[in-house]
RNA sequence: GGAGGGGUGGCCGAGCGGUCAAUGGCAGCAGACUGUAAAUCUGCCGACUUCGCGUCUACGAAGGUUCGAAUCCUUCCCCCUCCA
């Protein structure tokens, strides 16, 4: 039996959804999410999720089935992604990886080191503790607990600190400890990986059009339904490319053209960093510019290749 | 016509005699990345450059004061508010 899964990564907006959906059209495929925010379940159009429209083509997994309440982590995507690439080869279809969330490719393909999950709240403790002891007090703390860490973090990471010291507290074991010589379980699968790399210029162009088609698809009131319910400013799933924006639009902080604007950028900005990401961090098995087809043909060359 | 306020690097916006090529933010470029990752963070960002605390051109325009001005004075050109 073969067990190769099929990864499609790239930036955002070149093409990973559509390369995925016409393979897994030919394979008898299924399409799993791989980008954190496309698992949230607030904002299907505004994260671009698949369309009921094409979820109806080819089965699609793990798109929109986290509470915006929740927060999803490259751990807790590793075990979510695990059980359907388990329950995808079991039903005789091909796994095909579709997303643009590095971090959590690198996790489930070579794991991450073993951490326990921590208490709910105690991030939220440690982030208030950095913005009240200010962070050169924070740091300092923390270095006292964990100083290979804070050698290794900027000063100014916040982020960081605050999981170092969420670890630190929930464990009582430094994580520089933890992540000392775990490199975590490596995955049991094999792995074809397909990397999307589009010229910048085309890309730039089909993100705003991509935002402008959102505009007059319903993002508006998908996000205003959102705005209206108040939610927890905190919840990382709010942080989805155009929210804040809209959010600010909403309050009458933006008009409509500058969050469109803002949000476009802000798009753009991090399609960059996947790339740099994508270029630095990964090694990918074939490499398609988009800009001049979808990919397909070398996809399966990939496959069979693979499967040899 | 009269009274004020203002014109600063791609944009916004500090500076108000020297330590200013000029705080800061945005945008841009490059980069980092082991559990919030559509996140978080770093560097560069007038031109030239052997990339050096080097040279040049710069704070609406033109003059002037001064050892020295983006900062003071004069005139001019624009913009905004207010009174007519």
């Amino acid at each position: 039996m073969d067990q190769t899964v099929i990864v499609i990564a790239g930036p955002t907006g070149s093409g990973k959804s559509a390369l995925a959906l016409a393979f897994a059209e030919r394979h008898r495929g299924t399409v799993i999410n791989a980008d954190a925010m496309q698992t949230y379940d607030a904002f299907p159009i505004l994260t671009a999720q698949p369309t009921p429209a094409e979820r109806s083509r080819v089965p699609h997994a793990l798109y929109g089935v986290l509470p915006l309440s929740e927060t999803l982590s490259a751990a807790r995507w590793r075990a979510l992604a695990d059980v359907e690439i388990e329950r995808c080869l079991a039903a005789g279809r091909a796994p095909i990886l579709c997303g643009g969330s590095g971090l959590y490719l690198r996790t489930l393909m070579q794991g991450i080191a073993t951490i326990p999950d921590t208490p709910t709240g105690l991030r939220e403790q440690a982030n208030a503790e950095w913005m009240s002891l200010g962070a050169e007090a924070f740091r300092a703390r923390l270095a006292e607990k964990d100083p290979a860490i804070v050698a290794r973090l900027k000063p100014a990471d916040r982020q960081r600190h605050v999981r170092a010291w969420e670890v630190w507290l929930a464990t009582g074991r430094p994580l520089s400890a933890w992540q000392a010589g775990d490199e975590g379980e490596p995955s049991r699968w094999r792995f074809a990986t397909v990397l999307l790399v589009p010229e910048r210029g085309w890309l730039r162009d089909r993100i705003e059009k991509r935002f402008d088609a959102m505009l007059t698809g319903g993002v508006l009131a998908e996000v205003r339904s959102v705005f209206d319910r108040a939610p927890d400013p905190r919840w990382p799933g709010l942080k989805a490319h155009g929210a804040p924006e809209l959010f600010a639009h909403f309050r009458g902080e933006l008009s409509l053209e500058d969050a469109r604007r803002i949000g476009i950028d802000h798009t753009r900005q991090y399609a960059k960093r996947q790339m740099t990401w994508f270029r630095h961090q990964m090694t990918p098995d074939v490499v398609v510019d988009p800009t001049s087809d979808l990919g397909l043909e070398q996809t399966e060359k990939l496959l069979t290749k693979t499967e040899a």
